[in-house]
DNA sequence: TCTTACTCAGGCTGCGCTGA
DNA sequence: TCAGCGCAGCCTGAGTAAGA
């Protein structure tokens, strides 16, 4: 059933967000998370409750917020200069006001209004009072479980589970209940065995219907793309392992900085790293199993090279 | 008891952008 | 020019839970 993979055409992907209700300032914002689904991930439970001095420390930064109505990590870390500073997970240091910052708007006080050089910019956010019967936290497990199938559907069982085990850290509150909807997801969604495998999708879709061929052009897609972010899938679905490699040592790295996976028609033939130079586009591509023969590919090839180059000069 | 499939923490890491 | 900041990750190995 599933040796072709779901059709991707330019625009599915914005469709789907549409369906799940996030708005086109949200795209632009690198804000993902619609209303809707804010609505479903909180209150969230801390899963491991600050101490006395944090839950001050977030209480008199929530009302410099209020007061400020919008602000900028770095008017935060002025005014509680006297936060200190902690080691970032990234490494070297970080203001503790900012860490601070991310957590209270992990925990829901706070969000992301825009940002500012890719830096967030937060405001004060409230949430309205939710039914928290049992019937009512069902749906809502139900309906975030949804959503997961759907954006990353056909997706193998194994990670249905892992992606609902992340929820623990969006949605902790609900763990019991996604769990639930994953062990009952037989009885939920479409489902297919394939090779001891278990796959799921979408109940109201039929994944044989013709409105899932592919086109034959080529796309560039971004490391993190639904179609490529489930590297388990991208294995079975195309016998080779695409990495990620920005964060790799440049002696260590197989295919590249930032390397884009490949998609042609249905299959993932490699990957490219695009960069420009002197007003130009410069790409360097690799392939897992060779360079596709005949015209037909280095057209398609071609057409989404310059449409990539078209999309970079509007950028700068 | 064994196997499988996560679960979690911690160390390491490159680069573009900003502001001084 | 350069240091600081922030970021859409990767990998490993030990621990844990569930099911056969």
């Amino acid at each position: 059933l599933f040796q072709r993979v779901r059709g991707y055409r330019a625009g599915d992907l914005e469709r789907r967000y549409e369906r799940l209700g996030i708005e086109e300032d949200a795209f632009v914002n690198y804000g993902f998370v619609p209303r809707e689904m804010l609505a479903l991930l909180h209150p969230r439970t801390p899963r491991r409750p600050w101490d006395a001095a944090t839950m001050r420390r977030a209480h008199e930064v929530l009302a410099f917020v209020q007061a400020r109505g919008v602000v900028h990590p770095r008017e935060v870390g002025e005014a509680f200069a006297h936060h200190g500073r902690i080691s970032g997970y990234w490494g070297g240091e970080l203001n503790a006001s900012t860490r601070l910052l991310e957590h209270m708007h992990h925990h829901g006080w706070l969000r992301v209004r825009r940002r500012e050089s890719g830096t967030r910019v937060y405001e004060a956010m409230t949430h309205v009072e939710q039914d928290d019967g049992p019937p009512a936290r069902q749906a809502r497990a139900q309906a975030l479980v949804d959503a997961i199938v759907s954006l990353y559907a056909p997706i193998p069982s194994p990670s249905l589970g892992y992606l609902v085990t992340l929820l623990r850290y969006g949605a902790m509150h609900l763990s019991v209940e996604t769990r639930a909807v994953v062990k009952a997801a037989r009885e939920r969604y479409g489902h297919a065995m394939v090779d001891g495998t278990t796959w799921f999708w979408p109940a109201a879709e039929n994944p044989a219907s013709r409105r899932y061929q592919p086109d034959e052009g080529v796309r560039l897609l971004a490391p993190f793309d639904p179609v490529v972010w489930d590297r388990r899938r991208f294995a079975m679905l195309w016998n080779w392992a695409y990495r990620f490699e920005a964060y790799v040592p440049a002696p260590k790295r197989t295919m590249g900085h930032y390397a884009l996976p490949v998609l042609w028609g249905e299959q993932m033939v490699g990957w490219a790293n695009v960069r420009r130079e002197r007003g130009g586009l410069v790409p360097q591509l690799g392939f897992a199993a060779g360079q596709p023969k005949g015209i037909a590919f280095k057209r398609a090839l071609d057409e989404e090279l310059a449409r990539f180059e078209t999309f970079l000069m509007q950028e700068s």
